[in-house]
RNA sequence: GCGCCCGUAGCUCAGUCGGAUAGAGCAUCAGCCUUCUAAGCUGAGGGUCGCUGGUUCGAUUCCAGCCGGGCGCACCA
């Protein structure tokens, strides 16, 4: 785990003074404690601190303070590394690091390009990220799109901190969900040829539904009448199966997303796997028939009851195919199991951790991202949606209203676990209040000043090349500190499954680089724009940003910042599956 | 009734090893374009971090109990 290139130096030379602090004696420290840094909230309290000397100061018995002094004392080199240390009050230690260090930072932006804030803390780990799942009995709907943008996003994540990842789409093609598809879809057929027929109680109702049957009717034209009712209805079930599932892919690729493998359910039940799932749970004696029905005994894992995976009629449960699916993905190989689920299926998490365990695996083997309800809004009124009636807002409708980018990153915004309120008004608008674009902007901005510069023949050094030294205000310096947080956000926002950081981490780093292009003037004015001097009067105000000129060195060290801020937005959208516009 | 998630500014939300005077966006109000993209910037107001206890040097953060909201508790998926 890092800190950061400079906060891990600041916390080895803080580790280095306990030791050589411990060796003299002057502390006892039975084990040696995690040196933790902070970004403090204001400024007057340095680059970094460190609240290490509180949380010694119960086992050391020894006043904060005192200890703050003793690990002051202690650190090596320290006026080479520290430009201000300080104690306050009960034991911060509050420490602000020597200005050029910093530097050190661009530098291996530089080095790492693309691959900036991407590590190894996975270790070649291999992990599978099941995502979206939707069932193929319609379009997908915002709900799906919310999932399919943490699911991506977990992928990329996780890819850049070094696992080795692979990402699939469970087809729920088999049981009631289908014979219900196809029963609907052979009464819109029927309508359609002219019969009347009564619809299938809990039937699809959507207007798709009518579409499918449309086009059953379009290549078969009365055929399916005259058929047996099963077939008719196995030929209409296929047939919606087919043209529903490459639905679902055409809207998941407009929308970026792509998988490394799709698995079919009906695959598990017809190749035996789950028979032999069942047989082995058998044999570990975690299988028990009771009231007709055979039961998986999930309450030894502790689940809060045991589950049906065979019901009286003989016929297999979505469990039963589940636990089949989990053991397969088990066998091969994975270190981990991520399922992104709809947070509707939080009581099911239990079970299939029962499952995991009941393979002898820890339970942590499988973790499961919950993706909550999405409310759609219209300029700040919601969106009546049913997926009873068939009513709902479809991802390709969102995607046509405002794009992909806008609508995964307003996916990603916020806690995945939190209900989310999507107003389609906002995320259609292209302005301030749009956080997709003010991020996006951050980097199309980088982008454009620096094709201006370079249609202007002003050279565009890259960091080891540009005299950073010049780099000092305050505001420089803050977003080089931004920037060196970035591989820390990565690994947090990774290891903890949740996207948000990164969104919220970018909408942050955009949020210091518009500030910083209006205040900071970067390249010298425009010849032609220039001011002659001769006219103005003696009495003219002071020159405001536009006019002011600027230092050739430090045009290039800016310039060199503003290429590093740029590749690390980059980078972050990159890995959210985010576009990252050159000019907008 | 039991279980899970959530209660932070008018609205939507950040805040995970417990830290200093609790943050951001939107909305509101007042300003900034002859200039490197105004899809931008500057400033102002706005809070009993649901409530009550506990743990300790210190709690929005951890624990317990309440109150309020969502979801789940199928031989549906």
């Amino acid at each position: 785990m890092t800190q950061g290139i400079i906060q891990d130096k600041v916390s080895a030379a803080l580790t280095g003074a306990l030791l050589s602090a411990r060796e003299k004696g002057l502390l006892n420290l039975e084990s040696l404690p995690p040196v933790h840094l902070e970004a403090p909230k204001r400024p007057e309290w340095g680059d970094v601190s460190c609240t290490v000397a509180m949380s010694l100061s119960a086992s050391e018995r020894k006043a904060p303070f005192e200890i703050a002094q003793i690990i002051l004392d202690h650190i090596e080199h320290r006026d080479s590394l520290f430009a201000r240390a300080e104690i306050v009050r009960p034991g911060f230690l509050n420490l602000t690091v020597q200005p050029g260090l910093w530097k050190e930072v661009l530098h291996q932006i530089e080095a790492q390009g693309e691959q900036y804030g991407h590590s190894q803390l996975g270790r070649g780990r291999r992990v599978l990220v099941e995502y979206v799942s939707a069932n193929p009995t319609g379009p997908l709907h915002v709900g799906h799109g919310r999932g399919a943008a943490v699911g991506q996003a977990l992928v990329g994540l996780l890819r850049a901190t070094g696992h080795d990842v692979a990402s699939e789409y469970y087809i729920n093609d088999a049981g009631r969900q289908m014979k219900l598809l196809g029963a609907s879809v052979l009464a819109r057929y029927r309508e359609s040829c002219g019969q009347t027929v009564s619809f299938p109680d809990d039937g699809y109702q959507g207007e798709y539904i009518r579409a499918v049957a449309e086009r059953v009717k379009a290549e078969r034209g009365a055929a399916l009448l005259s058929l047996p009712v099963e077939d008719a209805e196995r030929q209409s079930r296929e047939f919606a199966y087919r043209e529903l599932l490459a639905l679902i892919r055409q809207d998941l690729e407009r929308f970026g997303i792509s998988f490394e493998s799709w698995f079919s359910e009906a695959s598990l039940l017809s190749s035996g796997a789950v028979e032999q799932v069942l047989a082995e749970l058998k044999t570990k004696e975690l299988l028990f028939d009771q009231d007709g029905a055979q039961w998986f005994r999930s309450s030894a894992f502790g689940d809060e009851k045991d589950r049906v995976v065979r019901k009286q009629e003989g016929e297999y449960t979505y469990l039963a195919s589940d636990i089949a699916y989990h053991r397969d993905k088990l066998r091969r190989g994975f270190d981990l199991l991520v399922d992104v689920w709809g947070a509707d299926h939080h009581g099911y998490i239990p079970r299939m951790q029962a499952v995991v365990q009941a393979y002898g695996h820890p339970k942590e083997r499988l973790r499961v991202v919950l993706v909550q309800m999405v409310n759609l809004l219209r300029g700040g009124r919601k969106v009546e949606m049913s997926k009873r009636a068939g009513e709902f807002i479809t991802l390709r409708e969102v995607m046509d209203e405002v794009g992909a980018d806008a609508a995964k990153f307003f996916f990603l915004m916020r806690d995945s676990s939190t209900h989310l309120d999507f107003d389609l008004e906002l995320a259609k608008q292209q302005s301030q209040e749009n956080p997709v674009y003010y991020v996006q902007y951050a980097h199309a901005r980088i982008a454009s000043l620096l094709r201006v510069a370079a249609s202007r023949g002003i050279e565009c050094p890259r960091p080891s090349r540009a005299t950073l030294e010049l780099l000092e205000d305050p505001d420089e310096l803050a977003l080089i500190r931004k920037l060196s947080a970035f591989p820390v956000v990565m690994e947090a926002s990774a290891g903890e499954l949740e996207p948000h950081r990164m969104a919220y981490y970018l909408r942050e780093l955009a949020g210091m680089v518009h500030p910083f292009y209006n205040k900071h003037r970067i390249l010298p004015p425009a010849p032609d724009s220039e001011p002659s001097a001769a006219i103005l009067p003696d009495s003219a105000p002071t020159p405001n940003r536009g006019t002011d000129t600027i230092p050739p060195g430090l045009t290039g060290a800016r310039l060199a910042l503003m290429w590093a801020v740029q590749q690390v937005v980059r980078n972050g959208l990159n890995v959210l599956g985010v576009s990252a516009p050159e000019q907008m």
